[in-house]
Formats: C-alpha cells, sequence, structure tokens
DNA sequence: GACTTAATTTACAATGTGTTGGATAATTAA
DNA sequence: TTAATTATCCAACACATTGTAAATTAAGTC
C-alpha cells in the first residue's frame, strides 16, 4: 500500500493518481457517473487494475479523497484559512472575485466537476464550505445585517446565500462562462449587498 | 412488457411500481446509491428481479421515470399549469407558500429524494422547473425589475433566484422542517422582494 | 549497489447484470 | 363461467465487475 499521508512524495504515486484523476475527469465527460467502473477508469489511465485498489477502496472513496483534495486547493487559491476577520465592505467582493478568477483558471475541471450532475460529492462539499463562509459573514456583521434588522433568521438567510452563490457559480460554468470573473463578481455583489445595505435604510 | 402508456390501469402494474418506488425510497435512507443495486430493490420490494426489467431498463431509467412522475405530481399540486398571467405582487407568495405546502405534505418523500445528496436527478429537475419558473416571472416584470433597473443580466438573476429558492427548501428539508410553510415563504419573499422592489426606489 | 516500496501479472470466488423460455397466476373480455 | 390476455414468477444462462491474494518485476531511495 502506498504511503496514505497526504503528502506522497514518492513520484509513482504521483503520476498514478494523476493518471486516475485525468482518466476520472475524462470518462466523466463521456458517460453517466453511474456507468463509471473501476475497470473503465483503470483501462483508461494505463494502469492495472489492482494498482487503483492500492490508492482507494472503491470509486465512492475516490470521489471523497479527490473531493477533500479540491477543497484545499480551493481554499488555498482563494485564500480563506489564514487571518482577516475581513474589512467588510469591500472584502466580499474581493473574495468573491479570486474565487471566480480561480474556477475560471481550471474551468475544465471545475466544469466537468460541478456542472455535470453527475457527482453530486463536489458540489455538496463546495456547498458545505460556502456555507461556513457566508455564515462567520453574516454572523460577523451581528446587528449591522440587514437579516436581523428584517428579523429573518439566520439560517434561512444562510441556506439562502450559500445556495444561490454555488448555483450561480455552476450556471456559469455550464453556459460556458459567458461573463468575466470581474463582472460576475460584480452582479452577484448586487444582488446580495442590495439585501444587506439597502433595505437597512 | 406491460402497458408503458403513461398510466397503466392493470392493478398488478401499479401493485409493482409502487412497490419498487417503496422499496427504493426505504433503501435509499440505509445505502449510498452507489451500493444501490437491482437486485437488492427487488428483494426489498419482495418482486422477482426480472419483474424489474418488465417496467425499466436499469436504474438511472427507472429514476428518470419516478422524476418525471415528481414533476407531474409538482406541477399539478402547485397548479403552475393553467392560465394565470399571475397578479405579480403577492401571487408569487401565494403560489411559494403552495409549493411548500405540497412538499411539507409528502416531506418524508422528498427529503429522501432531495435531502439525500445521492439522486442529483430529482434536484436537476426540480431545479429546472424552477428556473423556468422563475424565469417567466422576471420576463413578466419588464422594465418594472430590479434587475433591469440595476443593469443586471437577467440569465444572472435567474441562476441566482432559481438556486436559492431550491437550495433554501433543500436546506429546510435536511433540517426537518423548523419552520412552517408559511413562515419561511414569508422570509423568502422577503430576502426576494427586497431587491426587486426596494431598490427601484 | 542494496534496500524499500510501488506497480504488474495471474488467478480466483463472489456478486450483479441483462436476457432467455416456459410455467403460473391475476385481470379482463366474451 | 369460460376463454382470452398479460403480468409475474422461476430456473438458468453468459457475461462483466468486484475485491482479494500470491508471486514477480520495476522504479525510487539511501
Amino acid at each position: 500500500m502506498p504511503d496514505v499521508s497526504k503528502q506522497p512524495t514518492d513520484p509513482r504515486v504521483l503520476r498514478t493518481r494523476q493518471l486516475i484523476k485525468d482518466a476520472f475527469i475524462d470518462l466523466l465527460q463521456e458517460m453517466d457517473i453511474e456507468k463509471m467502473s473501476i475497470s473503465r477508469i483503470a483501462e483508461r489511465a494505463t494502469i492495472n487494475r489492482v494498482t487503483f485498489y492500492l490508492h482507494y477502496r472503491d470509486i465512492p472513496d475516490m470521489l471523497e479523497k479527490m473531493a477533500d483534495d479540491m477543497i484545499e486547493d480551493f481554499k488555498q487559491a482563494v485564500g480563506i484559512e489564514p487571518e482577516k476577520p475581513a474589512a467588510a465592505e469591500e472584502e466580499d467582493w474581493f473574495m468573491m472575485l479570486r474565487l471566480l478568477e480561480h474556477i475560471a483558471e481550471h474551468h475544465k475541471f471545475y466544469k466537468v466537476i460541478l456542472g455535470s450532475r453527475k457527482a453530486p460529492i463536489f458540489s455538496e462539499r463546495l456547498l458545505n464550505m460556502l456555507t461556513e463562509l457566508i455564515s462567520a459573514r453574516i454572523e460577523e456583521m451581528g446587528t449591522e445585517s440587514f437579516c436581523y434588522k428584517a428579523g429573518i433568521p439566520k439560517d434561512i438567510a444562510i441556506w439562502h446565500g450559500s445556495a444561490a452563490l454555488i448555483g450561480t457559480i455552476v450556471a456559469w460554468l455550464r453556459n460556458d462562462m459567458p461573463y468575466t470573473p470581474a463582472f460576475l463578481a460584480k452582479q452577484f455583489y448586487l444582488l446580495t449587498r442590495s439585501r444587506i445595505e439597502t433595505k437597512g435604510e
């Protein structure tokens, strides 16, 4: 069994996992995930089927670990982890921009992984992450937020906001990104902020 | 092969399909859809495995047809089909209410089918339906709408709105409906309408 | 160059798939 | 009620995929 630790260094392991990932993405464009099999993946990846089992228990396990990696890359790219209790106001806009730019940069991957209705795990994980993010935002704002003033329960606002965010991104990807990240970020900012600031009167 | 037409009348057919549907919903609560097999479904439904093939080609086909039925029931329950260019304003609120009440009435079904991240087909279909719905709404409003005044492209507003709607419903189901349909409809109305009316000044 | 570990090869039992042909039972029409 | 139709059951089949085990080969590390 190859190194299970997060960051394998052996080039053979890296190569194999990359081959598997590429093969999976490749196949996902051709067939439903239902018809996906370890045999097919191994064949497309030009590795022995048994080798697959040295890295993943089964396909769901593979998806799980790939989703882990995705979230990891995502957080790092968008720069969420670090400090930043945020400068509120425009900080949201910048984060949204970084987020969309990161997706645009790897759109080939994200379109297949999120856009196809085939592997819900990925959208699911991203939704969870964004939910935390938005949740933290709203929490930060406290009595400043629109929800508070309008008496809207926070959790409802969070459900609404995170679903709108991921849904907009997915639709944007499915339509082959007809707007620039900056433009879309601006529009989303308008759609969202108008709720939080405007009515506060 | 049993009657393929939309409304089979033979009680044997109705019984079998109901048994399959119940077994499927039942199994979905226990296991990932990945581990779902025709064998298991047939066993749980207390029908012969071969009988399954008399009704559905395979599992994806079964999901497809069940989703068709769901959308059909949904449209009928919410009463979308008929005329009603809508009285604008509060009409939205009433539709949202009927929609949530219908879901609440069959929450056992919808929670499993939508709430579990296992059968994306259903959420997908519902999303499409709601997208059409919201799309029509925004189209109706024309130059009255917030998007128009703020210069937000319609499609972005539609992506945003429909994703927020279905996402909120799914989250509501997953959390075991902590709010009444009426209350949630009201909150959603506030979150949405504030965008469309407020900033229009 | 020796050691370590990944990947390959071959093999096997177990399970699920999709399709037969014929028997049985329920439904419907005469 | 009888006779028809037709859904379901049953047994069996070839086939593919799965998950695991052994021994071997190849690549990477020290």
